[in-house]
DNA sequence: TTGTATGCGTTATCAA
DNA sequence: TTGATAACGCATACAA
């Protein structure tokens, strides 16, 4: 069934033996130069490629890196995703995407694979900080470098790149606040997940300092999906909640937040505006206006491949709690004439070359 | 460095030989079920994972496919990359995710690879019809199976799941036709690309049936990015293009082009209104309603897999150019408010259970 | 300069 | 019922 051309079949073609050819084709200073070139000749010919699984079951590396992210649809982790791999590709690795989809059991399933295979990396952008932390030390114990990304993993050392949440929730709230905003909801999961709490932590402070009770009414805890957050808004809007204001953790978040509050014959940005984090494509199908984070995913994903590879390459541990932070900036993103950053990006580097 | 626990580890641990472990494992008949219950009670323990590399050198089965597609900030892709995962596990298959970015070498990188991890099919969303295809029938020869879907290639036999972009071509266009819309642009790549072709050839015969004369100052040749839809509408519109329509090939097509029309102060859908193909998210950025053609790409990327899972079962070839079609739908998408269909389905999924 | 032997982790085919 | 051995495709230390 499956036939593809090995070094054995090389040998035989040529008439030398298998470990001659392994070694021509890499290429060794005990194989004359002569014999080199005919091997290799011979080699492309036949279409040779070296079976990848096999080399690493003996080096123990597969110059793999695996990525995991929560869902596709969100563009902060596309966009991520690019910066990711182009990195990688610099580096010579080839970068390999799954989907967690927000749930432990998945993630844990993709750990468990990306492991049996031998990925020399993981890049980690976890559920939550609990449930799968075991496998993430187990895969630390075999060996698997791991970085985290967007999302730290607080009760561990694992190094990570994020933005500063925390400033950032404090400096979007705040935007709102200096829009003439004060009864400001939050909207998200805000424990048990660092990112959320630092958000929210943020949310907090800047309400604090521009001296806005905290209303624990106005803190709506809701998963990271589309409908658990519309779900709750919308409820929380028919029972007369008055708002002017939401800051949402995510995409998803806001995009349901969004829903809600148009449905509920709400104005965005008149009646209630909306604020989120990662500056994300769905939003905007809503047609308004919004705050938002601009996380640089694309520069935040890079960094995230040179960390890992940087302990891949000297061998160094995954776990001193190096927390590599990337710049962020409040926007306000407004319909209408938009650029996409990351296509002039490669466009440049072409005209560069 | 790397010290996952091997089935000699186990062996070593209770004093058996690798091989009875290894029965045991996989529940050979031939070995009793006391040391059977042993032995698994101590690979739990020990945190045993069988090594995927080794198994599938030897079974020449990795039950993984690959999935390459053209770029991840096009919701079409995001959406049918869901419904290619979903669908994969519900069949026991781990699905990894590549970008090529519409470049045939990093294309070809990406198929070589996943030849060389000994993928058992590929999802594939080829760049072009051309460039690549010696590699796809060498892959093929390999005894991988590939399956094309969203793009078909036309000089091959290679299965295929796809809307009848023809079909979706001309209705698009009717539907500005019907608009009152006379002056319609086609904007995209529309040779080389079958599926680009398809769609081309029912823009003309839109024109055709509601005798429109083709000016083919009116087609506009472009590359599937932003940029180069973008800059070659913009300068056509400084030129003094006379239009009221545009039909584009795809997302970012779409995207650049309507940022050259709002750039170039024409307003939409006033002046001009504008067509796509796959009802993709970034669009909504320029805050504009558009006319699409939903491609149903969950549906989409469910019947590939299913496809491919069939020939990879049946053993049959992937060869016999069937093509599966998926129904499609022309939309006009406002904003405002929406939904999101998948993650509905998510839920409801998890309310059934 | 080339060939031989051994091992990576697993499975399969024997023999015990 | 269990153990020994060869093989998958490749790399490497060592012998020729």
């Amino acid at each position: 069934m499956r036939k593809k051309v090995t070094l054995k079949d090389i040998a035989k073609e040529i008439g030398v033996d298998p470990s001659t050819v392994s070694k021509a084709l890499r290429k060794s200073s005990d194989i004359s130069v002569a014999m080199q070139d005919k091997i290799k000749r011979i080699a492309d010919k036949m279409g040779y490629r070296p079976n990848l699984l096999a080399k690493s079951l003996i080096s123990k590396r597969s110059n793999i890196l695996g990525v995991i992210i929560p869902d596709l649809r969100i563009s902060f982790f596309s966009e991520a995703t690019r910066g990711i791999y182009e990195a990688a590709t610099k580096h010579g690795f080839e970068s390999i995407l799954l989907v967690h989809d927000e749930n432990p059991e998945n993630e844990r399933r993709k750990l468990e694979f990306l492991s049996d295979i031998n990925v020399d990396g993981i890049l980690l952008n976890a559920v939550n900080e609990t449930t799968n932390l075991d496998l993430y030390k187990r895969l630390h114990g075999e060996g698997i470098k791991i970085v985290c990304w967007d999302r730290k993993i607080e009760n561990s050392k694992f190094n990570s790149v994020t933005i500063d949440d925390k400033r950032a929730g404090f400096e979007l709230t705040n935007k709102m606040i200096q829009a003439g905003r004060r009864k400001i909801m939050f909207i998200g999961p805000n424990r048990g997940i660092p990112v959320a709490k630092d958000r929210f932590d943020g949310y907090l402070m800047a309400l604090e300092m521009n001296d806005i009770p905290i209303d624990e009414k106005l803190v709506l805890e809701t998963r990271r999906t589309f409908e658990s957050s519309h779900n709750v808004l919308y409820r929380a809007l028919q029972n007369g909640a008055d708002i002017d204001a939401v800051v949402c953790m995510g995409g998803l978040v806001a995009f349901g937040a969004g829903n809600a509050i148009l449905e509920s014959n709400y104005n965005i940005p008149g009646d209630i505006i909306l604020g989120e984090f990662g500056d994300n494509h769905i939003i905007s199908r809503l047609g308004i206006p919004f705050y938002s984070v601009n996380q640089n995913p694309y520069e935040m994903g890079e960094k995230a491949v040179n960390l890992l590879i940087d302990c891949l390459n000297e061998e160094k541990e995954c776990t001193n709690s190096i927390h590599v932070e990337v710049e962020h900036e409040i926007i306000y993103r407004n319909v209408g004439v938009q650029r996409i950053k990351p296509d002039d990006r490669n466009l440049e580097r072409k005209h560069k070359k």
